[in-house]
DNA sequence: ATAGGTAACGGAATCGATTGCATAAATTAT
DNA sequence: ATAATTTATGCAATCGATTCCGTTACCTAT
């Protein structure tokens, strides 16, 4: 196999008579280089199929216009989405997109952050992993300037840009909703206490309740560990077989959610009648169960881009949005079958 | 802010009385380097916060150890597997994964293209977008060497390494399923012709029916521009009111076949006594939608891991396996209830 | 004891782009 | 017309790791 060798600034120099440093600027549109000059040169630069050596110029200004993101998972429909809202602004602004997942392990992430830190990343996206407590392996990314925006699952003793939703209001509206629907007695399924998220959730569940005068019962709040389709099923059945159930159920994530309605379904109670369920997250799923899943939709992909435009702002790009230190967006309740227990009007019938 | 300073090998070797070749050696574990002096300098290093410098030794050796990715949209749950599989065995192996998506446009396609050959990438994944048809874009990767993987979505035209899954033999098994169910006027939504995987199943099921003596009438095979909820509801919506509507579906993706269900259920066409459906790829909403959907399942993440490892082994990594040029790998049609006329059986009653 | 060999390490060039500090030429001001 | 600028460009060091080509000291075989 013939393998051709790479034009360089310096075989441009050779062939066009100037330094490598004129030609060099010449292609960085530098002011000192004449506008002649500069058009001389990058029409050769496209003839002979010059393009830059991004290692090169990484290594002299100690930087790789990439940006680093460290999540727990690809394949959830939430972090597939924030991630493709990294990329796209990234990708606008000429930066590149390293991604490594943990996989909620905390060993991983301490060796993936060192990875991306050694790959001389321009700036970190992360969502933390399950299991992380512990801050210290972000330190020496602080210590070299180099900025971190948490997403969705953020600490709350590390200083940095932060970019996530009102979870205290989402869980406050939710419960809200079904203690609205005539719901009495709502279970709730709650994630890793020690992760923001979930604690928030919880807290603004068990403060809808009080302030809507309703009794928090501890048997209905029932603590998992992973959300999982699995875990949700056991809970929903233990909860269905109490002597006196619960007639709701707010679920800190969908895919819980989900498999509380089949399960209910399945044991023949109905939803929402005789039991109401609102998730969180507005995944995919959510539109396609049956009775539709009610659930708190997320603005995934532009929390994604946010935390890219944090990232290139902190690098000293001009963008006209003036970002704080913490960004909190909003979210929605979306109304669908799941949890419509009262007037069931005609235009409420959104099934997608 | 203070910035610390990054300890170099030119730090260890001047702090330790080494030259920098000692270091670097020493660090790679060179033979040429007793294993005392190993031992001080890994030491030292550990001790002083050393990180190699990723940009420094890319440019000296011209590649990075990175994969790039290049991919239509993150947001499926087929790609997130796919990136997630890629990304698991690359980082096991110490490179980077840095990833682009073309959003199907031919356009985005190439300057991505462009943008991760000038990062350097050790090799590169690719799925093709629905646009692309000219393949000039990848052949400066083939002139310097550099490998490229071709996954699911690949060129017929162009000599390179591709893992697929077969296509052919898994909508012939799905339309046969179909005809053992008793369905004797089968529709097929197909996808894009000139993309393999949709031409593919599309012969399959063309075949499938030939030979089991069904005719194939052109009215019931739709052709669909992205596989849409929306166009699979206006084409299921056409379908069901001929005058002789079909008694199945096969869909070349979840997401049309989902949207056949819902529409079906909504006109009051049972599935699957009167119209059985299945689709293709198991996406999750799959085993969510009542009736479940029965479809072919894909082993997107076992893909990704493939397409690594052969840039791996492309780069003179040392693999046990054997992989050939092109990879095939089976698929496995998930037997749910939207396709189950005849024998329910208890144990039939998989829903996820 | 001496040629030959090997183990352990150092010198210095190299990868390609960037940039502070000249320098030369051209233009403007006085 | 000459000094003062401005414009346009070149020189050479720099970023940090790698590696070819030595060199020295020590060891082994004859």
């Amino acid at each position: 196999m013939k393998i051709k060798k790479e034009v360089t600034i310096y075989d441009l120099a050779k062939e066009l008579n100037y330094s490598p440093s004129t030609i060099s600027r010449a292609l960085n549109d530098h002011k000192s280089i004449s506008k002649k000059t500069i058009k001389v040169i990058k029409e050769a630069a496209m003839e002979m199929g010059y393009r830059p050596n991004n290692l090169a110029a990484g290594l002299r200004n100690n930087k790789s216009n990439t940006i680093g993101v460290l999540i727990s998972r690809i394949n959830r429909p939430f972090m597939a989405s924030l991630i493709s809202g990294i990329e796209e602004t990234a990708r606008k602004a000429g930066y590149n997109v390293l991604i490594s997942q943990s996989n909620d392990k905390y060993e991983n992430e301490i060796s993936n952050c060192n990875a991306l830190y050694d790959s001389r990343i321009t700036g970190l996206v992360v969502s933390l992993s399950m299991e992380t407590i512990d801050m210290g392996h972000f330190q020496k990314f602080v210590d070299k300037g180099i900025p971190i925006v948490f997403v969705d699952r953020v600490p709350d003793n590390f200083n940095s840009y932060k970019v996530v939703i009102d979870n205290y209001t989402a869980g406050y509206s939710a419960t809200k909703h079904l203690i609205e629907q005539g719901c009495t007695r709502i279970a709730h399924f709650a994630g890793a206490q020690h992760r923001n998220i979930y604690e928030e959730r919880k807290k603004g569940y068990l403060d809808a309740l009080q302030e809507h005068g309703l009794s928090v019962e501890q048997d209905l709040i029932i603590h998992f560990k992973t959300l999982s389709f699995e875990e949700g099923d056991k809970a929903t059945k233990k909860l269905l077989k109490m002597a006196n159930p619960p007639d709701g159920i707010f679920s800190a994530n969908d895919t819980a959610a989900v498999s509380a309605i089949m399960c209910a379904k399945r044991m023949g109670v109905d939803v929402p009648q005789k039991l109401a369920v609102i998730g969180f997250n507005d995944d995919p799923i959510a539109s396609i169960v049956q009775p539709s899943l009610s659930t708190v939709s997320h603005p995934a992909s532009k929390m994604g881009s946010i935390s890219a435009r944090r990232i290139l702002e902190h690098s000293g790009q001009n963008y006209d949005t003036n970002l704080s230190e913490i960004t909190v967006l909003g979210t929605e309740i979306i109304i669908r079958d799941s949890s419509l227990k009262k007037v069931r009007m005609l235009e409420s019938k959104q099934s997608r």
